[in-house]
RNA sequence: GCGCUCGUAGCUCAAUGGAUAGAGCAUCUGACUACGGAUCAGAAGGUUAGGGGUUCGAGUCCCUUCGAGCGCGCCA
């Protein structure tokens, strides 16, 4: 409870209960950050109309209550019925002690739910290029998140593993010698494999014709030596998304595979439940379920197809079992699919489905935490398939290289594998900031030369500031921990600013939490980093004569580096001591 | 044709329906030779694509026009 505004807000509540007679219950009182006072309560604007009364004779009523008196130095009534608070210096200071013994900085718990991450997704046998990074880095953010708030989170990388490309690609294998076969993905291209497969493919019948066998010979999961060839392609691609992750710095790992092949075997059952809860339908020979609302290019109603009229499963089969899996194996709440805006249509045709099924219910709920497209330089989509795509790994090599060439010019003191290390902290963190903090449903233009450009609202200048605290404390010869107990006291306006500032770090994580929109937590830690440089430049901190002053600023500079360290985690970012 | 997304300063982007739409970059003017200048203080830059509507109040919600992009039955 270390927000102000969320400790002001039930005294609030009850202050406009007392003035206006109705119960604290019906009442919400809209609290937020403002330029011209700490905080703005906009309730009386909206209760006035209810009450017939005129807003500004609401809000002073509020004010006369006298409720807001213990924790605000003033309470003032504005424009058309707006209440401006100030804190008081004493009630800053309270809440900030408070906020710094707390492992959490005063982030308030939410109420524990099971949540499934689903991101990242790659197809097996092909390149993760740049259109996975976004996704990768949200629902990374995300899962870090959701746990630090208090949730149980299973991440799930849900793999192209399935499906009528295997045909070819195990029949390539084939030819190839079989499970024995040298097969190795290609850091420098892993598509080789896939392209060579698709070429026999395009170029003989005979092979297409192997090929689509070898698919009913796949999915019938008898035949030993397929399921074996299978078997090798997924272990090898596994390997590479490992080393794609591993540079990255993101969470996922081996074991949170569950990919498209996973589903297979629960298919049937599923498709049990839809015929007997009346909702499959057959259409030009193949199952479907037709989904109110949605209509194809006729204007006539669409279907989802669940079995092709060959008997084939689809995406849809296999998705609609994924959420039946998700909340009835891991009885998960909170079903996240970070996955690009063109999915939209087909997501909410599932989850419409799986609804209608009487699953996706009640406290279940899945939300498509969906994705911009990533754009060219001449703003165009930038697809795998035409022009040149740009490869995941080589753009997060790029950024180490390029986080290096900017410490090697630097910091002379450091020895050169401390400069390595640091390096590959910083280009990493551009990487990941750039993608985090502009808003996810945006399409976004993929800048080299931007993404790694450490001026402005970017991670260095995050890392900058913490890092520039770190030596305060190294120059002054102080232990972090010495201050932590210290209760800051707030004189100069760019201290009372950076209170302000460390006191909405859980607004922050809430509100950011409450859109799935890490940019949200990026905008706030840029802020505290220029409201914290502000306070530098305008607050000496070692050169202070007055031992109080001192002991109360290196306090404010240990909750800034905390709240600044603990914040990048939350976006998978590293805060180096120096830099 | 049907559906979805987007349009904010020269550029890149913010803004739970709240007051005078905010930052960064670039541009211009400054800062005790620095508790780390990867910084700070300031200036300039806008009819929020156009037009209607809803209401105390609209960049935000509704309708419409224009523009950019994406998706629409047996691939995933």
């Amino acid at each position: 409870m270390a927000d102000p505004l969320h400790t002001v807000a039930a005294t609030l509540r009850e202050a406009f209960a007392r003035a206006t007679g109705l119960p604290a219950d019906d009442i919400d009182p809209v609290l937020r950050p403002s330029d011209r006072a700490d905080a703005q309560a906009n309730g009386a604007l909206a209760l006035a109309k209810q009450l017939g009364k005129n807003p500004r004779e609401v809000a002073e009523a509020v004010v006369a209550t006298g409720l807001l008196s213990d924790v605000c130095s003033s309470v003032e009534v504005a424009g058309p019925g707006f209440i401006n608070l100030t804190f008081t210096p004493e009630f800053l200071a309270a809440q900030l002690a408070e906020a710094g013994a707390d492992a959490h900085l005063g982030v308030r718990p939410a109420t524990p739910e099971v949540a499934v991450v689903d991101y990242s997704a790659p197809n097996v046998a092909k390149e993760m290029h740049v259109g996975h990074l976004r996704t990768t880095l949200i629902g990374d953010a995300l899962v870090r998140m959701l746990e630090f708030v208090g949730h149980t989170v299973v991440r799930e990388n849900h793999i192209g593993d399935w499906g009528t490309p295997f045909g070819m690609l195990i029949e390539h294998m084939v030819d190839l010698g079989g499970v024995d076969a040298d097969l190795t993905i290609d850091l420098s291209d892993p598509s080789a494999f896939y392209r060579a497969a698709r070429a026999k493919f395009d170029a003989s019948d005979e092979f297409k014709e192997r090929a689509r066998a070898r698919v009913t010979l796949l999915q019938s999961r008898t035949d030993p030596a397929t399921m074996a060839i299978w078997q090798k392609l997924v272990d090898k691609s596994a390997d590479y998304f490992d080393v794609v992750y591993g540079k990255l710095g993101v969470l996922l790992r081996r074991d949170d595979i569950v990919g498209e092949s996973f589903y297979q075997p629960l298919m049937p059952a599923m498709l049990e439940r839809l015929d007997q809860a009346g909702l499959l339908a057959e259409s030009d020979g193949a199952k479907v379920v037709w989904v109110p609302g949605f209509t194809n290019r006729e204007g006539d109603p669409l279907p989802l197809i669940v079995q092709a009229r060959t008997g084939g499963f689809n995406y849809a089969t296999s998705d609609i079992t994924c959420v039946l899996d998700r909340v009835e194996r891991l009885h998960a709440t909170l079903l996240l699919y970070c996955i690009g805006t063109p999915q939209s249509q087909h997501l909410q045709m599932v989850f419409k489905v799986s609804e209608m099924l009487g699953v996706l219910v009640r406290p279940a709920r899945a939300v498509h935490v969906n994705n911009g497209s990533v754009l060219g330089a001449d703003r165009k989509m930038m697809k795998s398939r035409s022009g040149e795509p740009e490869m995941l790994l080589d753009l997060v090599e790029g950024a180490i290289e390029r986080g290096r060439a900017v410490m090697g010019e630097r910091s002379a003191e450091l020895s050169a594998d401390e400069r390595d290390e640091i390096g590959r902290v910083l280009g990493i963190g551009a990487l990941k900031y750039a993608e985090l903090s502009s808003d996810r449903i945006k399409d976004y233009v993929f800048d080299w030369d931007r993404m790694l450009s450490f001026e402005g609202n970017t991670a260095p200048y995050l890392q900058y500031a913490h890092a520039r605290i770190c030596s305060i404390f190294r120059r002054g010869g102080v232990e972090r921990a010495a201050v932590r107990g210290v209760v800051p006291s707030l004189q100069e306006p760019q201290e009372r600013a950076l209170a302000l500032q460390l006191l909405q770090f859980d607004t922050s994580v809430h509100d950011t939490l409450d859109k799935f929109s890490p940019h949200k937590l990026c905008t706030y830690l840029f802020e505290l980093a220029q409201t914290f440089t502000a306070f530098y430049e305008a607050c000496p901190v070692l050169k202070d004569g007055y031992e109080a002053t001192r002991q109360s600023r290196l306090a404010l500079c240990d909750l800034t580096a905390r709240v600044l360290q603990q914040g990048l985690a939350l976006l998978g970012i590293d805060a180096p001591e120096r830099m």
